[in-house]
DNA sequence: AAACTTATCAACCGCAGGAAG
DNA sequence: GCTTCCTGCGGTTGATAAGTT
């Protein structure tokens, strides 16, 4: 990988470093430091320039550095500091021990950026964005589209297809409703201190559900079984049936449906199954309870997260949600 | 199996800012 | 105060690996 080796106007090497040049490089650090890295080179015996020289070490050199894949806690952590100091790699990089400010970058641009922009996310103020996100639904549509011709009638599962879409907008736009920490003003007055105490888990939480949610549109997702099957990382977790949701009242405009949150708080325990039948490991309440745990226990990543423990209480407010038909879809 | 596309990541470039003269 | 030098940072490039058609 990196760049053809060549020369510049003033001679010096460019391009990937040789072992020999590795070496040489590490030894002379080893035993002298640094120092001056214009110096370097030349003390060193190498025919590179100080800058060269110095990204190689910091880089990839350096004894310190950790190598392989970022563990989920590494890629939290990228997020939450992202959000607060934006493409501030060496900060970054400065609470990731053994990471640099280049893989941190490298990793952002990758991964993270992308994973935000499919969950509808701004990937530089972590804010949703609207435009995209006001047609995810119709982006599910045609990534059912296949199976639901295949399958059942057109009328009958394009109902239960508007519900489910709507099932998963309104879980979805209640979790951005919490997703909106006050913007810093200025970066300037931040510290790795008033950052741990800023940054609630509440964005990781939240992060980490949408992250589960945006997962679901490659998935059996509101066709037949109204079936939720989220990636999930404890196989002890069961699937969540949905609440049958083929008769959503219908307007002019929109098609109005309780949305899942609300529907599924008031499911007592046995009413939720899972496949092959486990049990339901939510709350045993027999009436809606805050503590019941199936939002949660539905997005798998969420559960699995251990910055969170497993199924943290959590609760849904009423939702009733409006979701505005497309011009076709108007009967 | 070959062609094509996408993802990855090491390395380069240019700029900003601090230190030294 | 001005200029030069040096370091570090963030953005970008492009070769190669991996995946897909």
């Amino acid at each position: 990988m990196g760049r053809p080796p060549s020369n510049d106007d003033s001679g010096l090497k460019k391009g990937p470093w040789t072992p020999e040049e590795d070496q040489k490089l590490v030894k002379y650090i080893q035993k002298h430091g640094h120092g001056s890295w214009r110096a370097l080179p030349k003390l060193a015996g190498l025919n590179r320039c100080g800058k060269s020289c110095r990204l190689r070490w910091t880089n990839y050199l350096r004894p310190d550095i950790k190598r392989g894949k970022f563990s989920q806690e590494e890629e939290q952590t990228i997020l939450n500091l992202h959000a607060v100091l934006g493409n501030k790699w060496s900060a970054i990089a400065g609470h990731l021990p053994g990471r640099t400010d280049n893989e941190i970058k490298n990793f952002w641009n990758t991964h993270l950026k992308k994973k935000l922009i499919q969950m509808g996310f701004d990937p530089m103020t972590h804010r949703p964005r609207t435009d995209i996100f006001s047609s995810l639904p119709h982006l599910i549509a045609l990534a059912n589209l296949k199976e639901l011709m295949e399958h059942h009638s057109w009328e009958e599962q394009a109902v239960r297809l508007q519900a489910a879409e709507a099932a998963q907008m309104a879980t979805l736009q209640y979790l951005q409703t919490l997703l909106h920490p006050p913007l810093p003003s200025s970066t300037s007055n931040l510290n790795s201190t008033t950052f741990s105490h800023d940054m609630s888990s509440e964005t990781s939480t939240i992060y980490n559900l949408l992250s589960s949610l945006s997962s679901m549109k490659d998935q059996d997702f509101g066709l037949g079984t109204s079936t939720l099957q989220p990636i999930l990382h404890d196989d002890s977790i069961p699937f969540l049936h949905l609440p049958d949701l083929q008769s959503p009242l219908k307007n002019d405009n929109n098609i109005i449906v309780q949305a899942p949150p609300h529907e599924l708080t008031g499911f007592n325990q046995g009413e939720l199954s899972s496949p092959n039948n486990s049990q339901w490991l939510a709350s045993s309440s027999s009436t809606p309870s805050p503590s019941v745990a199936p939002p949660m226990s539905n997005l798998g990543d969420a559960c699995s997260t251990s910055s969170y423990g497993g199924v943290a209480p959590f609760a849904w407010p009423e939702l009733l949600l409006e979701y505005p038909l497309f011009d076709n879809e108007i009967s």
